[in-house]
RNA sequence: GGCCACGUAGCUCAAUUGGAUAGAGUACCUGAUUACGGCUCAGGAGGUUGAGGGUUCGACUCCUUCCGUGGUCACCA
């Protein structure tokens, strides 16, 4: 990073001293130069031009032979319109290298702050399925990041455990299971709770089909529907209503919620029990993609949290009551609507707990940063939230950020889980791991190592493979999931990335040293290296941009371009079979480097690097 | 309909934040390499950046008007 520091230090002092002009800051204008160009960096003239009342040619050429006669570190240079492209000397590289070899390189010490980010929510009724896995993703390297620049970080996830949502499955559960368990079927928890889920749905549609041929449906459909309106769509828009008004299932359903909330003995045993499933399933699942949690919300720990807010505000008129009880606020001023807070009964909604659990957490953490992973569906939601937190004072209010990401499409369309096109997480993660195993055992390349190591490395194979197709596309939007080509390990993929990784851990281990030394002599470095070197230089760049932006995307991307250019330095240049001595240890050790940073920025996105593949 | 995102090669994605001739991968075609572990490397072809207008030395990027796609406008979470 002192590298670059010190070549736009000169080129500051060269416009003060060729022309006499103080260049601001945020002109001066240093990039990587272009691969078509002769030069390592670019400074752009054109911001001079205005300033100076001349040509940017002139203006290059002056500046360009001013550098080459004056600085210790310009060896060449030429000008191309109002790019002055600079070609830095043997002895600026030897120094770089040295500074991104340097084991400390990249990383931050800690700046005493806390980062705590808030992913994956599942519900309990539900298994993971891909939609989970991009926020599980974006949510976990965001983590990673924030540690990598110096913050302390803190992971949560809400469990979204309580609700008619989940009493449906223990409805289904008492008619149907016939007192079965995961156990005694062999079935992963959460799947197993997820069937009772589903089966309560077909119940309940058969019940509602019926209904609706009854003399009652017939009469609400004649009385309701509006003019044209066929009966299809009619139904499909008054589900919720029969539900809660004639469905003699759901009926039995808000009974067992209400004897929930009551705190019921029984129900609550029932629902600890099949909760106490689907965490089993959640957790092989999370430890399955290598992920974990400092500590989670319950929904049912929180969902009262939010109402001494209310309570609070209504003093302040940050909210208002209406005629029938519910409480509301008035967010016009800020180009919203108005949204309702508490209802007629006195209960909580989704933004009244949300509220509850930000003030809690702040007063548990005092985090510096709250960051909420979910998908852009809900970016109402939040800038709700977030304007009534600020309404009300909430000291924290400002430090808190919706990392909204895109929905995962299917190359077929959007995933229904009603037409059963949603891919589950597991399924998915098998099916990764088992191409990895496929692909490797066709090539028979992991001979001679035990069978535990290789299942180890299909693993880290197969999941990179998945994890990197994901996290590659910028969050914010909306990506089409190709299974097909999220198996793939050729082109723009984990595996290829981890494939440069392998064969730098190949070269050492062939050179019998476990580690490089920079060599001290004097010596020539040709483009790729110097490529190389530019590229490395980058990192600390890039981590800070990434944390920025709240985008992992960035480094999966740098990831990939760094190892791109390795496997071309590689092809093109004896390591080994160097010239020189020193050129090999500058080689192996330039190769060591790469190999470090590779490691460390992949394993920022959660994928980690195997020693063979 | 209001509001919010997004529209880039056939497909999946980039573009150092306003910089050079818009780049990668994939698929297609052509070559290299019997090895420092080829899950590699090089080359070819593929573009009016959804459309029009504006701002300026310079626009995929900023402003504006359309068009398209998706989301959201629940006393669901």
């Amino acid at each position: 990073m002192g590298m670059l520091a010190n070549l736009q230090a000169e080129i500051k002092g060269a416009i003060k001293h060729v022309f006499d002009y103080q260049l601001p800051d945020n002109q001066l204008i240093v990039s990587p130069t272009k691969k078509e160009f002769e030069g390592e960096y670019t400074f752009v003239t054109f911001p001079l031009v205005k300033a100076l009342k001349n040509k940017p040619e002139v203006l290059g050429e002056q500046m360009g032979a001013y550098l080459k006669e004056n600085s210790s570190i310009v060896s060449d240079f030429n000008v191309v319109k109002g790019f002055l492209n600079l070609s830095l000397n043997d002895g600026f590289w030897s120094t770089a290298l040295s500074t991104v070899g340097d084991e400390t390189f990249g990383s931050k010490p800690a700046n005493g702050k806390t980062f705590m980010v808030e992913f994956s929510s599942p519900n309990t009724n539900k298994p993971l399925h891909l939609g989970h896995i991009r926020n599980i993703l974006l949510g976990w390297s965001m983590a990673q990041i924030a540690e990598a620049n110096g913050y302390k970080v803190i992971k949560t996830q809400v469990i979204n455990d309580r609700g008619i949502a989940v009493c449906k499955s223990m409805i289904a559960w008492q008619d149907l299971g016939e007192g079965k368990t995961p156990e005694s079927t062999g079935t992963k928890g959460d799947h197993f709770v997820g069937s009772y889920y589903v089966a309560f749905e077909q119940v309940f549609q058969k019940e509602y089909k019926a209904w609706q041929e009854t003399d009652v449906g017939q009469e609400v459909f004649s009385s309701l529907a509006k003019e044209g309106q066929d009966a299809e769509t009619f139904f499909k828009g008054y589900k919720n209503k029969y539900f809660n008004e004639y469905s003699a299932i759901g009926a039995r359903t808000k009974e067992m919620l209400l004897k929930w909330e009551a705190d019921n003995p029984e129900v609550k045993a029932l629902w600890e029990k099949m909760n106490g499933w689907v965490y089993d399933g959640f957790e092989t699942t999370y430890k399955k993609l290598g992920v974990d949690f400092d500590y989670n919300n319950y929904e049912s720990e929180t969902y009262l949290l939010g109402k001494e807010f209310v309570d609070e505000g209504l003093k302040s008129g940050v909210f208002y009551k209406k005629d029938d009880g519910s409480t509301w606020i008035d967010l016009e001023s800020a180009k919203m609507d108005h949204k309702i807070v508490l209802r007629s009964d006195g209960t909580s909604v989704y933004v009244t707990q949300d509220l509850g659990t930000a003030h809690q957490r702040y007063e548990q953490y005092k985090m510096d940063h709250l960051v909420y992973v979910v998908a852009d569906e809900q970016d109402y939601h939040f800038k709700v939230l977030f304007e009534i937190l600020k309404r009300l004072g909430e000291p924290y209010a400002d430090s808190l950020y919706h990392l909204s990401y895109g929905m995962v499409d299917l190359p077929s369309g959007k995933m229904k889980s009603r037409e059963g096109t949603v891919v589950d997480a597991d399924d998915l993660v098998e099916e990764v791991i088992g191409e990895a195993r496929k692909a490797s055992q066709e090539r028979g390349g992991l001979e001679g190592i035990s069978t535990e190591e290789q299942e180890e490395i299909y693993r880290k194979v197969g999941l990179s493979a998945l994890k990197y197709f994901i996290i590659k596309v910028n969050p914010k939007k909306r990506m089409t999931f190709d299974p097909k080509e999220s198996v793939d390990m050729q082109g723009q993929t984990g595996p290829y990335i981890q494939n440069a990784y392998v064969r730098i851990q190949s070269i050492f281990r062939k050179a019998g040293v476990t580690k490089a030394d920079q060599p001290q002599e004097a010596l020539e470095f040709n483009n790729l290296e110097r490529d190389l070197i530019v590229q490395l230089s980058q990192y600390p760049h890039v981590l800070e941009e990434a944390f920025n932006k709240y985008d992992p995307s960035i480094i999966a991307n740098y990831s990939y371009t760094l190892a791109k250019s390795f496997h071309r330095f590689y092809h093109d240049c004896r390591i080994l079979n160097a010239e020189t001595e020193s050129l090999k240890q500058n080689r192996l050790y330039l190769s060591q480097t790469i190999g470090s940073i590779l490691e460390s920025s992949m394993q920022l996105l959660g994928m980690e690097m195997p020693e063979y593949m």
